[in-house]
DNA sequence: CACGACTCCTGCTGGC
DNA sequence: TGCCAGCAGGAGTCGT
């Protein structure tokens, strides 16, 4: 479900209300997600006090000072955060009680994950999962320079290079399609072929996505709700991405979808340059 | 190292 | 109308 636009918008509306709560009690109905649950949860989190939401890529950071609670959607999780009480349902696999609500993790896939990284082991961005990732798309960093220099002398695509993470972090499978199709790149250009001035465009590109993404609430394709339960609007917005056979809404011309490492990607054939 | 295939899981949807 | 194959927004792991 989320990429980078639907997880900050999880992260705003939680930590206004969460910051500084402390912790009552954690109940884990289903342990399997994408990894175990860490069986001693319960015991570190109980009474501790939450002190920031932070987010590194698409995984939520909860700081409770002694250690972090590593938290990632997967592709259908839900962080929300609901009245104390409020009955459990199917899918709903971890409560955390605290003292402004109760903070309900659910996942009908079970891609997601629930991790501690103990402040004693370090700083969490050296945590496994965090330590390889991109740079943060909406941060100084990321610029047309940084695309052109880490795309040199790579044969793939540009779109598995955005979906993979290691350049830059949070531009999933909606995402990477409507910016390159802002950017005028087919998604099968080859990575490093691709101009300073073609990088330039396509950075300009992901952060505007990302962030009118953002303001309208993330999308709202399929289930994505935020941690009020309110769903998203980016999907009125969509150039390309789901609207295969469509005419773009650009020139005119028919979208198509084709298919790149399992994952369907949608572009204009006309706009969108190899 | 770089790359691509495979995999985990449940719920829908589209085509018959 | 009903059924079911295939696809879904992620990404770590493994084989080449």
């Amino acid at each position: 479900m989320p990429e980078l636009p639907e997880v900050e918008v999880v992260r705003r509306g939680l930590e206004p209300k969460v910051a500084g709560a402390i912790v009552q009690s954690l109940s884990v109905r289903e342990p399997r997600l994408r990894w175990p649950v860490p069986t001693d949860l319960a015991r570190r989190l109980r009474g501790a006090r939450l002190r920031s939401v932070g987010r590194r890529g698409k995984y939520l950071l909860f700081d409770f000072g002694a250690g972090t609670l590593i938290v990632h959607l997967g592709m259908s999780g839900q962080l929300r955060l609901r009245a104390p009480g409020t009955r459990a349902e199917r899918h709903d696999h971890v409560d955390i009680e605290t003292s402004a609500g109760l903070l309900r993790f659910t996942d009908p896939r079970r891609f997601g994950a629930i991790l501690w990284h103990d402040a004693a082991q370090g700083d969490v961005l050296a945590h496994p999962l965090l330590a390889h990732l991109g740079v943060e798309p909406l941060s100084s960093l990321f610029d047309g320079a940084l695309l052109y220099r880490l795309s040199r002398g790579r044969s793939l695509t540009i779109k598995q290079m955005l979906l993979s993470g290691r350049e830059v972090v949070g531009v999933g499978n909606i995402y990477a399609s409507e910016s390159l199709f802002r950017a005028g790149i087919s998604p099968r250009a080859r990575a490093g072929r691709l101009s300073r001035v073609r990088c330039d465009a396509l950075a300009e590109a992901i952060r505007q996505t990302l962030r009118d993404a953002i303001s309208r609430g993330g999308s709202s394709l399929r289930d994505f709700v935020d941690s009020d339960g309110a769903h998203g609007h980016f999907q009125l917005d969509c150039q390309v991405y789901g609207r295969a056979g469509e005419a773009c809404r650009r020139c005119g011309a028919m979208i198509k979808i084709i298919r790149q490492q399992q994952r369907s990607s949608f572009y204009c054939p006309s706009c969108q340059r190899p």
